[in-house]
DNA sequence: AGCACGCCGACT
DNA sequence: GTCGGCGTGCTC
């Protein structure tokens, strides 16, 4: 890097603004201690508010007029920002063709983004001592505060003070009287520890569970991808625990990325338990300045472990040792707006910046990793036993065709379901719509409620009782009749959590009954709840939409009932069967996990659905390995690489309008580079009208990454440059999840 | 994105 | 007569 011991001409400054573009500047007469240099925090007046961006580079010249160039008005670090969180800000901003100022700003703590300092602040701990409170009389508030301080002989922190109604200005005013003290402690517990890093000793691993971290092991200090394929159940957490443990004895940190759905206290509980150092976990219930020091913690090492969802990728990293992405096929790793990264894709780039080893785990792997895998890429690792020596359920597929529906299940379902709570277990019915009914319709005319904003069906619910649209959440009054007729004949199609809920309850009055969607988990802790009642074991039904699927351990569940296992089957998205797949599996994970082994029905329309037979059959990687063949023939990925670039706005024809000429650009342009890219559309979206606005996309796609990013590249150049541009909102999507 | 300026409708 | 709707222009 050239010199920065003087003081240079100028600073390029990336800003959060969604503008594509870097912004000159003078540098301010203070410079920093370590001289100025890409990666220091700095604010600056730009038009008529002042912005805190990050220096890019210190150029000699620069296109804008000197007398239109502003001064920096102050420099926020005397450190550039840490260099591997540097560097993947800058990978994912060009990968993603996203603004590079708006990639600090998502990679960036809010505190810091704001300007606070990069040291994290320490936390003030009150305690209350011994003293006259004489002077209190005057002071009700005070003395009130004194007192509850007494009761908490170790104090409390600022936080739970000023939760408690009382101000900073009575706590200092005690102080001032001596009557409280006040220690500076971190955010984070770090208890000197001594001997052991662990506190709890290691499971025994099986043979496979120790094969597989001994091939782990060859490759600690290099880059060394990892695909850990094991069914529910094998122990990949035992695996991931150890693996850990190996790379804190060599001083090195690890980060674990987990799905939204994942990062549950008893994740936690399992990592804090095992080792005694801290454990720094970042969810969403953390303050701004909890965030930033455990930010601080990761990147100055004082935190060797980090376990956090998908913006945890940018968490920098003292001595990085491994990375570590729990459930890697999960959809929430991937951001579905403004910058639009997969956190599996960046960990993967990170790992082999850094030159460590990366493990993906997953009983069901994405179609892209198991290709990677298959290709020699990664390594391949599989743990194909279940602790417990069950086997895993088999899917039964059932046949709906005809069959009399009660709340959605047929006879042999509800049999089964008998069978089993008279056995004394529990059982789990999976359907994946939440409400009381998909929608609701008219059997006199054949009217459907229909959402006013979107193009699609609104959802009946009964609690409370109202047509919902889950596309844009209007909520709108149950009609007395129908509007178009005026018929009283209204009557809900299909059904929903609710309405099976319902029948279930009906069915069985003796058995609690317990539904988990969104809708009945609002409420902080409601999830926690119910799962603790569960998890005691007494015969009970779930009734669960995808939110039960995933991750948790319902030891007493030994049989699940699939409602419906058809949506995904012949949906127009590419990936939609790989996620059925994935799904399907995963709840049938959840049957028979202790001394049980279980059963699970899947019902469908489509028994001989010849995808639906090889998954039930001969399981995920059988049917994984046929997709993956269907994928190579269609020209669809990972044999080739998409690029989605969505068109939105208010009035349908601006943005036909707008996407054709894109279109039309865009193709004009790949013909005179000879570019073998090829474009497709502008299509409408698969639902055009959501929330009142219009939807178009054009789909890119190329065997070749660097052909398929030249193009997007161009293409976002022209977009930016088009007028139009300000009322038709185009947004790019590089490796697009859905194509919805 | 913000935030300004600027030019036309329904309110005190 | 003003408050305020969103069109268009700019940010080193």
């Amino acid at each position: 890097m050239s010199s920065t011991d003087h003081t240079p001409r100028l600073l390029r400054v990336a800003l959060p603004t969604p503008l594509r573009r870097l912004f000159d500047y003078r540098p301010c007469r203070e410079v920093p201690t370590c001289g100025w240099r890409p990666g220091l925090r700095v604010k600056v007046p730009f038009g008529r508010r002042q912005l805190i961006g990050v220096v890019v580079e210190c150029p000699e010249r620069s296109d804008v007029p000197d007398t239109q160039l502003k001064s920096v008005l102050a420099c926020l670090d005397d450190a550039p920002l840490p260099d591997d969180w540097w560097w993947l800000c800058r990978f994912t901003a060009r990968y993603y063709q996203h603004p590079l100022g708006d990639t600090i700003a998502q990679a960036l703590p809010v505190a810091l983004r704001q300007g606070r300092p990069l040291q994290a602040r320490h936390q003030e701990r009150w305690i209350a001592r011994d003293g006259d409170t004489g002077p209190l009389e005057r002071a009700p508030r005070q003395a009130e505060l004194l007192a509850m301080l007494r009761q908490h002989p170790r104090g409390l922190m600022t936080r739970a003070i000023t939760a408690q109604g009382f101000t900073r200005a009575q706590l200092e005013g005690l102080q001032a009287k001596h009557l409280v003290e006040c220690h500076e402690e971190r955010l984070t517990a770090t208890e000197e520890e001594s001997g052991s890093r662990l506190a709890e000793p290691s499971l025994p691993l099986t043979r496979e569970q120790a094969g597989v971290l001994a091939e782990i092991h060859e490759g600690l200090e290099r880059y060394h991808p990892c695909l850990l394929h094991g069914v529910t159940g094998s122990g990949k957490t035992e695996v991931y625990l150890q693996l850990i443990e190996a790379v804190l004895a060599r001083g090195r940190q690890a980060l674990v990325l987990v799905p939204e759905i994942g990062l549950t206290p008893q994740t936690l509980t399992r990592f804090r338990q095992r080792f005694r150092v801290p454990v720094v976990a970042l969810h969403s219930g953390l303050t701004d300045l909890e965030r930033l020091d455990a930010w601080d913690a990761a990147r100055t090492g004082r935190a060797p472990i980090v376990i956090g969802t998908r913006s945890a990728v940018f968490t920098p990293l003292a001595a990085a040792g491994v990375i570590v992405i729990d459930e890697e096929h999960d959809g929430s790793f991937k951001q579905q707006e403004g910058l639009r990264y997969h956190a599996r894709d960046l960990a993967i780039a990170r790992a082999h910046r850094e030159n460590i080893p990366i493990v993906l785990g997953s009983a069901t792997p994405a179609l892209e990793t198991l290709a990677q895998a298959r290709s020699g890429r990664y390594r391949h690792l599989r743990l194909t036993q279940r602790a417990n020596r069950h086997a895993p359920a088999r899917l039964e597929l059932t046949d709906l065709r005809g069959r009399h529906r009660q709340g959605g299940l047929i006879a042999p379902a509800i049999e089964a379901i008998r069978q089993t709570l008279n056995a004394g277990n529990q059982v789990l019915v999976f359907i994946n719509r939440r409400g009381f009914a998909p929608t609701l319709a008219c059997h006199a005319c054949g009217w459907l409620a229909e959402c006013p904003h979107c193009d699609a069906r609104m959802t009946l619910h009964r609690q409370p009782q109202e047509l919902v649209c889950h596309h844009c959440d209007f909520h709108r009054p149950l009609p007395d009749a129908c509007p178009e007729c005026d018929s009283g004949d209204l009557r809900p199609l299909g059904s929903g959590t609710e309405r099976t809920e319902e029948t279930l309850a009906a069915l069985f009055p003796e058995t609690p009954v317990h539904r988990i969607d969104r809708d009945s988990t609002r409420r902080k802790q409601a999830f926690e709840d119910i799962l603790r009642e569960i998890r005691r074991g007494e015969p009970s039904l779930l009734v669960g939409t995808q939110m039960l699927a995933k991750g948790h351990h319902l030891p007493h569940v030994t049989l699940v009932v699939v409602v419906n296992a058809d949506a995904g089957l012949y949906a127009s998205d590419f990936r939609a069967l790989e996620h059925s797949a994935q799904l399907l599996v995963q709840v049938a994970g959840r049957a028979g996990r202790a001394e049980h082994p279980g059963r699970v029905l899947v019902q469908t329309l489509h028994p001989d659905d010849p995808n639906l037979r090889l998954l039930a059959d001969s399981g995920y990687e059988a049917l994984a390995g046929q997709l993956l063949e269907e994928r190579r023939l269609a020209g669809l990925p990972p044999y080739r690489h998409l690029a989605l670039v969505r068109f939105e706005a208010a009035r349908e024809q601006h943005v036909t309008e707008f996407a054709t000429a894109a279109a039309e650009a865009l193709r004009e342009w790949l013909v005179t580079q000879d570019a073998s890219v090829t474009c497709l559309g502008p299509v409408p979206a698969p639902m055009e009208r959501r929330q009142n606005r219009y939807h178009m996309q054009l789909m890119l796609s190329d065997t070749r990454r660097s052909a398929l990013h030249r193009a997007c590249a161009w293409l976002v150049q022209w977009l930016d440059n088009h007028p139009d541009s300000r009322r038709v909102r185009a947004s790019l999507d590089v490796d697009p999840q859905t194509l919805s």
